[in-house]
DNA sequence: TTGACATTGTTGCAATTGCAACCAATAACA
DNA sequence: TGTTATTGGTTGCAATTGCAACAATGTCAA
């Protein structure tokens, strides 16, 4: 049996990268990511930005700049610059709006939206698989937390 | 109770992002990385990737920079970049590998153990935090979660 | 030994990023 | 009104990134 020694101190246990939540995210981000970020970077040239605001105007239909940064959490700048590419693309077309002549109210193509289609399928797809790594009811129980810590953790509103 | 209607087809599901794991995977890595993030940048003017470099020799103590990159999964360029900006400051050193001149030895020097011991402390305090949000049941289900998924995503090694 | 190939770490360079400055339009308000 | 502040969006520029090329060293078989 145990006995309690006297002991000067006890050593601090030693801080592991490899356990550390931060870090554990991002890798899991990371390697989930990558095979889906592969698909819309080799068979549609799109960025991950691009891709994001595709999928941001494939849910909610048409809006502006500013409400997809909003939803997003994305610099204005990458906003703007994805929009432009994307409109290059034939993805996306702008349109001034007649109440505000700052703003400019932007929705997918016809094409856009077929893009949106088959990417959305896809992704579907492929967190069909992820959800089978894991099952359902691990699945379940993941993101839910992570919108816990999303909730709880994310800076308020361009803090920073 | 419900009849089977006939109907053409049944509307798709749409794609939601916000419902996306690896998209909710990446807000809630960076949602939690944020408070953390801003200790090191700030106080100890640190990036990311030196944090993880002196993370790992903190942990496995000398090493040459690939392994880190093995270890961290980091690209060598970053690493080399980050060695150099470390050694400048003063928290590592490099040493010639005496069977091996290509390589070089890496190991943190006294004052860079030191800034390893705070910010470690100051990691696990963080975490700390992280658990309560969540709950020391959901953590540990969650921590299961992500290793599974980086395990079955992870690249092998170098593709891409 | 030599010659082909692999590995370690650095660097050149082009692309990406993000902050700040900016322009134009609108809102707020004295 | 006129004046000032705010907002939507773009752009300049400096910093960061990552791929490819590189020099130096090591490995191994002919």
């Amino acid at each position: 049996m145990k006995v309690r020694l006297p002991m000067r101190d006890t050593p601090p246990p030693p801080f592991d990268l490899d356990a550390f939540l931060p870090y554990l995210l991002n890798q899991a981000a990371e390697a989930s990511s990558h095979a889906f970020a592969t698909i819309y970077r080799r068979e549609y040239g799109m960025t991950r930005t691009q891709w994001r605001v595709m999928a941001n105007l494939g849910k909610f239909g048409a809006m502006s700049a500013t409400e997809i940064c909003r939803i997003s959490h994305l610099e204005k700048t990458m906003v703007s610059r994805a929009v432009s590419q994307l409109e290059r693309d034939g993805h996306l077309s702008r349109a001034p709006s007649p109440d505000d002549k700052r703003r400019e109210v932007l929705s997918l193509t016809t094409e856009g939206r077929a893009v949106f289609a088959e990417l959305g399928a896809r992704g579907m797809a492929f967190q069909a698989e992820l959800a089978q790594m894991l099952g359902a009811a691990r699945m379940a129980e993941l993101e839910a937390a992570l919108r816990v810590l999303i909730a709880q953790n994310r800076a308020p509103e361009g803090e920073d």
